[in-house]
DNA sequence: AGAATTTCGGACTGTGAGTCCAGAAAACCG
DNA sequence: CGGTTTTCTGGACTCACAGTCCGAAATTCT
């Protein structure tokens, strides 16, 4: 199983001129059968959620494990900062695969990951700005994640932003909401 | 072909319980066969770029007609608001059309519609902002469309929220991130 | 070894976008 | 008007891809 996934994120991974990747190409590459795959992961979704949990995972640990500048030692509003741009540089890494699971069927904000990410962030944002309600504190996390929404993070790339510049707006427009939100 | 249009958005209006709309269904509705309504419209998108073209034609007529709140005549910075609130507007009474369109395989911030959003939303910052970059004014467009994508639109809904305390939220948003640009 | 059970993989099905072409309708000509 | 050419129509067909099924192969049990 652990082989079905590294053939797969070895297929995404050099996805770059190759048209999109299909269950057949991944279980030909995995050298299993079509069968095989979908009883390993139940769906499309499963095998990509499966997948990008997998890279996502250290960022969840980050973030649980309590290091600054994610973790708990560090200021409020540094952790939004950092946690933010935790999740965009892994997107920036990963982009193949996280276009491949949004395109896909199910609405990525119903998305288990979205899900701990929001309330990851509204929990953040509370933390950092204690006037603020819970209400505001969860809308201003789903702007912020939509903000480094993938097809927003490929437009830029494409209009010819580095990665960095791409960070360095995302911080600054993160700081800019953060000083607001408490209004 | 006005014929079909009429057809379409009859379905996509009363599509709440029903599943997805396909070609089939449409020629169906409109009485005519597959190949015409393709003849019609190139693809799928060509037809749903169509009729939400159609609909949202007044948005772009108010903003390029010129009357206030959207036209010239109002302070730079409400007419930001004014045309980000006309365009959630715009969503949240079509949602299943832009749902429909925005699912579809080109990404939609490649769309026609997107591009001339984007650059009006653009120019209007760049008016309000006199101190900001052309890229910060374009960036800033980018956020500000992105925090009423549809897929956030219908969380927000699907999460309790109403319509006017989404668009509420939207334009303090807008405000906030319009007080901080020029920095 | 031989029976029972689990797992494998590729042939098969279902669905929906997009194509094709035989015939209907229309336009043109004498 | 009758015939001929051109245009238009619509439904049968193709194609791609996710997901299912079942006979064969492997594994475990006795």
């Amino acid at each position: 199983m652990a082989r079905i996934l590294a053939a797969a994120d070895g297929l995404f991974g050099a996805a770059d001129t190759a048209g999109p990747i299909t269950m057949d190409d991944i279980a030909t590459a995995a050298g299993i059968g079509k069968g095989t795959l979908f009883r390993a992961f139940d769906s499309r979704d499963g095998l990509l959620d499966a997948l990008s949990d997998a890279k996502f995972a250290p960022v969840r640990e980050a973030l649980e494990g309590g290091r600054p500048p994610l973790g708990s030692e560090a200021p409020a509003r540094e952790r939004v900062v950092a946690f933010l741009d935790a999740v965009l540089t892994f997107k920036l890494d990963n982009r193949h695969l996280i276009r491949a699971r949004e395109v896909s069927s199910t609405g990525a904000l119903r998305t288990e990951r979205y899900r701990w990410m929001q309330d990851a962030l509204r929990a953040l944002i509370a933390d950092a700005m204690p006037g603020a309600t819970a209400g505001d504190a969860g809308y201003a996390a789903h702007v912020l994640l939509a903000a480094i929404h993938i097809d927003l993070v490929e437009e830029l790339l494409a209009g010819g932003r580095t990665p960095e510049r791409i960070r360095r707006s995302q911080a600054a427009l993160a700081r800019a909401v953060l000083a607001d939100v408490p209004g």
